[in-house]
Order: structure tokens, then sequence, then C-alpha cells
DNA sequence: CGCGGGACTTGTATTAAAAACA
DNA sequence: TGTTTTTAATACAAGTCCCGCG
């Protein structure tokens, strides 16, 4: 390969766009006018209006101020970033404003430095790289309530970059005239190149891009791994619920975490250092105050009330009727705790991941939602299908399985900004279809009308007519109809995540081939690309 | 057994491109 | 054909899980 593409250098801001400090204007130095531009671009984003954002922002932006500066400018709330600001809009503008020709020649830039730095030849077979540019710096946006957002996410050198590639392979070469940390050749890894981000001290790699063969068949491995549990879940789920009644504390909530778990497919929930990061829990990090016991809630009995912060801060609220075993063993977990104290006090990942490693060679806690997905999507494609059902319906139903996996899996997105507005348009839309199927019944009954009168070969034509045009107009307002519910069943929930990451995708291809559904209308390219090895090997009998 | 480092997968938000529309 | 809306691609943060060490 030929090593990563660096993030292009800071240009300086023309000398009519100002910064203002204390309502003066004032020219900073190159690298404080840097980081100060990472601000001014984010100024109609709410993180700069957050407290920590702020504060992070101006004690790193700090560092890179000259002396004088630092002297002077000794208060974010008098800067005024405005003039930037507005200067990124109108560059922004004026790109979008670019003739077809300017556009065109960028387009051929990017184009030519995918080939040349977006592929790479792994065992005799070019590959394309996932993410061959470093990251350019700017400010750190942590998701959720994160303690370090705002700081200074420095500039990766050539200096900094580690270099993996093979003995014989011909090198990598620096930019002319820097180095690289370090080159080696482990092809125990398949990380191409590496770094160390300045915000957490963790490593960040460059790899392949899904398509290639060897996150192909790590990914196939993955959903043999899940198939290979759907073999022994009966066993697990047996011995789990006999676990609920153990004399040993640890593996009353060894068993009740597992059940969690399994059956509300909750993710393992490893330790966090405090104040590194976020504060979001998984299952074995829960902790009391995420969850609330009522013996009897509404006509159920025994229900538990979720209500926690998970993965990237997306809450997570469930009520749910357990058995009573385990709402008696969740009684007792709390007995004598505080709201902060852990709720599996005996418990974590690495505990429960030894144990299930017994049950199952292979088995960790993320398998259990990699087949709870996979074989919920299987079961809901059974029951949904309907075979004289039109394409658009079929298609509905598929995202309809998709969408119970993706409710399953607490998979959910901000709705989009405009989606009332777009819903707003796609009602007009339907509206006006069904003005023109009335209308266009009114024409067929005149046009039969004039046929009795005549009964010559022009009004029979006619009649046809018609009748193939309401034809047409009765599908085309299905098809809107089926938009409209999907739409309004999508608002809040991200199908996306479970179909790329959850799904076996050899379910898909079988059902595609059974109800004789164009695979495209499933997966689009870059999916396609990266099931390829599905695609090639599943028959419509596939069975997860 | 706890800890930290390391490698890899999973996740949402943002941006760019494509498609639909007027 | 230019504009708006939708979809695809990208960016990069945040998880999981494993391993080696003291």
């Amino acid at each position: 390969h030929k090593g990563p593409v660096f993030a292009p250098l800071y240009e300086p801001m023309p000398d009519k766009v100002k910064f203002y400090y204390d309502g003066k204007p004032m020219k900073l130095s190159a690298p404080a006018e840097e980081v100060a531009t990472f601000f001014a671009k984010m100024l109609d984003h709410e993180y700069t209006t957050k407290d920590i954002f702020r504060k992070n922002f101006f004690k790193d932006w700090r560092k890179e101020m000259t002396s004088e500066e630092k002297t002077k400018i000794t208060d974010l709330n008098k800067c005024n970033f405005s003039e930037m600001n507005e200067y990124f809009k109108a560059q922004s503008e004026a790109r979008k404003q670019m003739s077809k020709e300017e556009k065109q020649k960028i387009k051929e830039e990017n184009e030519r430095l995918l080939q040349e730095y977006g592929f790479c030849l792994m065992d005799n077979h070019k590959e394309r790289i996932g993410n061959f540019r470093i990251e350019p710096p700017g400010l750190f946006r942590g998701r959720g309530d994160h303690p370090k957002m705002g700081m200074l996410k420095r500039r990766i050198r050539p200096e900094d970059i580690i270099i993996n590639c093979s003995k014989d392979s011909k090198h990598p070469k620096p930019p002319p005239g820097t180095k690289w940390k370090e080159v080696r050749h482990d092809n125990k890894v398949t990380w191409l190149a590496s770094w160390t981000e300045n915000i957490q001290g963790s490593i960040k790699y460059i790899m392949l891009n899904p398509s290639s063969r060897i996150k192909g068949e790590k990914d196939w491995q993955k959903y043999e791994t899940a198939r290979r549990l759907k073999k022994c879940v009966d066993r697990i789920r047996t011995q789990y619920r006999d676990d609920w009644k153990s004399k040993e504390m640890r593996i009353r909530q060894r068993a009740v975490a597992l059940y969690f778990i399994d059956k509300l497919a909750l993710r393992a929930g490893n330790e966090k250092e405090e104040g590194e990061t976020a504060d979001t829990v998984g299952c074995c990090s829960l902790r009391v105050e995420h969850i609330k016991l009522y013996p009897k809630m509404d006509e159920q009995e025994y229900v538990v009330e979720f209500d926690f912060l998970g993965k990237d801060s997306i809450r997570y609220y469930n009520k749910i009727p357990v058995e009573k075993r385990v709402f008696k063993n969740l009684q007792l977990f709390l007995e004598n705790k505080q709201p902060e104290d852990d709720l599996f006090d005996r418990l974590n990942t690495s505990i429960l991941n030894k144990h299930l490693q017994e049950l199952m060679d292979g088995l960790t806690a993320k398998v259990f939602r990699t087949y709870n997905a996979s074989i919920t999507l299987q079961q809901q494609l059974k029951e949904l299908a309907c075979p004289d059902d039109s394409l658009p319906a079929k298609i509905l139903s598929y995202n309809r399985a998709n969408r119970a996996v993706a409710i399953l899996c607490n998979h959910q997105r901000a709705p989009p900004k405009t989606f009332e507005k777009s819903m707003q348009n796609l009602q007009t839309k339907i509206d006006e279809k069904q003005n023109q199927l009335s209308a266009a019944r009114k024409q067929l009954k005149a046009a039969k009308a004039d046929h009795k009168a005549s009964h010559d070969d022009k009004s029979k034509k006619a009649v046809e007519l018609k009748r193939k045009a309401i034809q047409r107009i009765e599908e085309q307002l299905m098809k809107l109809q089926v938009q409209a519910t999907d739409r309004e069943e999508n608002k809040q929930i991200a199908l996306g995540t479970s179909k790329l990451n959850y799904l076996d995708p050899r379910i898909s291809v079988a059902w595609c081939k059974k109800w004789d559904v164009p695979i495209e209308k499933i997966y689009n390219k870059t999916q396609r690309e990266k099931f390829a090895w599905a695609i090639d090997m599943a028959e419509k009998d596939y069975e997860f």
C-alpha cells in the first residue's frame, strides 16, 4: 500500500476576515487562528453552547496562542468568531455554485487519489482500503455528556504513523522531508497503518474495506458462530434458568444478566474509566438506579422498568414482565444498595464471557445479539410473507421484519429535521393521486357510455385505454401509501445498523430468491459488495 | 485477578451524491 | 435544467473482547 493521505495543510484566513476580541479586531498567529477556525465552523452547532465544550476548547486553544495572545485573550465570551463563520458559509455556498467543469475537476482529483491510495495488495489480491485518509485536526465531538468534548484533536504527522506492510513489499514512502514513526511487518494483524489519538490515548487504524476478503471471511465466521449458538441455545437457556436457583450469589447474578442479554439483546457492558468518557452502561455495568421493580403494573405481574443510557448515550427504555424467580432475584440484588451501586456487583464481562466460553466454543455476550437479531429476521420474514403481494408490499414486509430487529436492538435515530414536512408532502401527493383516480374513473364511465351508444372500434379502444390508465394510477397510489406507512413507522428507528452488522445476509438473499425480489431492492451497491460472499453462497432454501 | 494496551466491530451524525421534482 | 429531497458514502466515536503482565 502507499500509506495514508494526510489532511491538507492549514490555509490562513484572508486578511479581510477579522476576529474580534472584546469588540476590537485582532490578528491571530497562524496556530491560534487555525484552532479558532475549528470553533468558528461550529458556531451554529449546539456543542458551542455547552459549558464543558467551551471550557475544554478554550483551555486547549490557549495552549496554541503566543504569550501575547494568551495575556490578551482571557474570556471566550468576549471572542467574536462570526466573520470567520460567515466566511466558511460563503465558501461552502461558493462550492455549491461551482460550474460543472470545476466540479468535474474535483471529482477527477478525488478519483485519482482513490486510485493511488485507496487500494492495496494483500495476498496478491487488489483490495479496497476502508479509510485511507488521516483524520484532520479539529475539536473533539464526544457523544452525550462527554467530559472531553471540545478538546483539540491535534494534527497527525508522518512521525506519528506506524506503517504495517510485508517485508518484501515496496514500503510506502513518507512525504518528502518526513519520516514514519516506525515501519513494521506484523502479519498477525490486519491494519496497514496506525496512530495514537490524543484525546483518549487510543489507537486508530487504517484497515481494509468491508468488501475485502479478510473482512468478509470474518463476517461469515461471526454468523457461523451465531448459528452454532442456535443449536445449543435451548440447553443454555435451561441452564441459566436453573442457575436462578443457585445458592451462590455470583451464579444467580450471572444467570439473570445472561437472561437479559438473551431476552432483551442488551450489550455486555464493560467497565469504563470514570471521567474519561460519557456515563453509559450495558448489562453487566447496570446500576441500581437504572431499574425499577413493580410487583404489579396494570394487568401484568413482576414488571421491570429499564431506563439507562447505552452506547452513544442512546436511551434504553423498556418495561417488561419477567418470571417470578428473576424478579425475586433482582429484589435480592438490590438489597442494601445505593442508587449508584452496581446491580450485578459479583459480575463483569470477563467473568460472564469466561462462563459462556465454557458453554460453547467461541461464545461471548455479543453473539446473543447477533443470534437473536438474525433469528428474529428469519421468523418475521416467514410470518409476514404473502405470495400474492406486489413487489412494493413485499419490500414493506421486509422492512417491517428489519424494523422488528432494529427495535429489539434499540437502534434509534433522531427524527430527521424535515420529517413532518416530508410526511406532509407525501400526503399531498397521495391526495392528488386519489383525485386523479376518481377523475379517471369518471372518464371511464363516460367512455363506456360513449361505447354503448356508438359500438364502434374507436370507442372500444378508448374504454380499454381508460381501464389501463386507472390500473396504473391505482398502482401508483398503492406505492405511495406503502411508502407513507413505511416512513411513518421508521420515524425514530434506524434500520442500517442491524442490516449491516447483525442480520445474516444469507437470510435476506434467500428471501429475495424465494419471492423473486431483485437483490438490489434490499441491498444497495456498497451492501452488495460487502455481502458478496453471501450472495454467492445462499440458495432460496437457506436456513439460518 | 485486575489492569492497561491493542485490535477489531458496531454505531450515529454528517457530508456528498443521486434521484425526484417543478 | 436548476432546485429540492432522498439516499449513499464517509467520518469517526464508542463499544466488545482478548492478551500479557505483575
